[in-house]
DNA sequence: AAGCGCGAAGTGTGATCACAGCAGGCGGTC
DNA sequence: GACCGCCTGCTGTGATCACACTTCGCGCTT
């Protein structure tokens, strides 16, 4: 099983890759004029290939599943995936667009690599776009999204004490954006999002580095603000999480990125370049 | 001439369209078999082509040439670029991704329409994003950066004597992008990019129709304030001129865009389904 | 003459092919 | 033994093909 089947089995918010995993065996090529599509079992609709490509792509890079750095490679993703490089070419694309992944200078594609003065102004994007989010969200917050939000919570509480760490950041993220969709914004959302996707390798990875201990208190703070109705108060509580999450990484990872900087995180990634021995 | 390249031609952005115009006559498909490449006279470099299509479609999309509503065919437009459509799909992709564009019910891609919501929604954020970039611009400018302003709003003034509408958006945007360019953010330019491309189409022809005069001395304020080095005065002034103007146009356009709201407004749109007879 | 169904053209998506460029291992040469 | 050039395999990009689906215009039927 490779990782990012594993990604997904370990993600409760994919629940059907049945169809990925049924067309995964017809890797051999369909000869020419025959183009029947391999699969005809699972029932697909109108562009669910590349949207599941693409679910399953921010999984990955959401819990690490790909150094900052590594080159990702259309064929040998569409192959772990069971589908024609196109849907891969289209996402891909896209990211690249979004600042996720990076073109190098030679062409190929790679997981974008993080700086300080990235992270920084990262930070400081989020904090505004977080927080303008959570004010709005406040502004129309009803006693089911408190509920939610408390629920969620709970979990992540449990998370935490059993040292689960996907499972910590798949409830901080279902925190920030059940928040932040119940600011009823059409572009908030999806801009955050990108810049999740955007530093998430990068947190993955100084998360499980030194074994941060997580609390929950600044979600708790928001609730409270919430419940007060208190719209302001709830920017603030929002903006102090972010960017005291973010100084606690800048502090505790301070090594990790300079050494991704100078290529050192990307050299532990094995080439893709196997050299087969001339027959 | 058709709409897209004259529109390039107008616009001194784009010096070069030699590549694709050459490539122009060859519409008719090359058989199979010969696959060489049209217009092999024209040296292209790696991924130059879709990087051109993509320059195309901002310039028509920020000058007017796409209605808001109005649907885009991938191959219509490949026809129109003398292009595969190969290029243009990957550049659909990313402006459906970014907001710019959406897909129909019926699955066909169209210029994102505008509501009062969206317009609001687009303004707020503009205006935190833009405040910040120009913020951080003011940290680090230089005498060089206010004496490039200066000059393009000198333009700006002469384009306004002479009602030159296009010419006016050109440097309205050169001002603004200069600026924030100046910023030496990695994300902020990119982020306001997509915002600006999101509401090109609807500003355009709210700016047209009823002949609004326009005014550079928010720009002016803006120079002013980067002369004292008041970082916080110039976000203010920044924002001051974003909101103004986005006011302005929810004043004088209110029938305009919710009619395009309703599909008025696209209803003018030819068809382009034209019905070839059977021979 | 009005209504209805067939069918051709057009749509986006996925798959395959072709091609230029690059990376790096192997074999030959000095 | 060290160095250099070829040569294979892989890279992304562009082009073409195939297919399911929608959309109307034309021709037929009532």
């Amino acid at each position: 099983m490779d990782a990012l089947t594993r990604a997904v089995r370990e993600s409760t918010d994919f629940p059907s890759i049945s169809a990925l995993r049924a067309v995964k065996g017809a890797s051999a090529p369909v000869r020419r004029g025959s183009r029947t599509r391999p699969g005809t079992d699972a029932v697909r609709q109108r562009g669910e290939l590349q949207l599941q490509v693409a679910r399953l792509l921010r999984v990955a890079l959401m819990t690490g599943q790909f150094v900052p750095g590594q080159t990702l490679s259309l064929r040998q993703l569409a192959a772990k995936l069971g589908t024609s490089p196109m849907p891969v070419r289209g996402v891909l694309g896209q990211m690249i667009a979004s600042g996720v992944l990076e073109t190098q200078p030679n062409g190929s594609v790679a997981v974008a690599r993080m700086t300080e003065a990235r992270f920084t102004e990262l930070t400081r994007v989020r904090k505004a776009l977080e927080g303008m989010a959570a004010e709005m969200a406040c502004r129309n917050a009803t006693p089911k999204l408190i509920s939610e939000l408390e629920k969620i919570n709970a979990r992540l509480y449990r998370s935490i004490a059993s040292r689960d760490i996907l499972a910590c950041l798949r409830l901080n993220q279902a925190f920030h954006f059940t928040l932040y969709s119940a600011s009823a914004s059409e572009i908030l959302p999806n801009l955050i999002e990108a810049l999740w996707l955007r530093a998430g390798p990068f947190m993955y990875f100084s998360l499980t580095a030194p074994a941060t201990p997580w609390n929950a208190a600044g979600h708790q703070a928001v609730i409270d603000c919430l419940r007060k109705g208190n719209a302001r108060a709830t920017r603030l509580a929002i903006e102090r999480e972010i960017v005291g999450s973010a100084t606690l990484l800048l502090k505790r990872s301070d090594a990790f990125y300079t050494a991704s900087g100078t290529g050192a995180a990307a050299a532990e990634v094995p080439s893709s370049r196997k050299r087969v021995p001339r027959r």
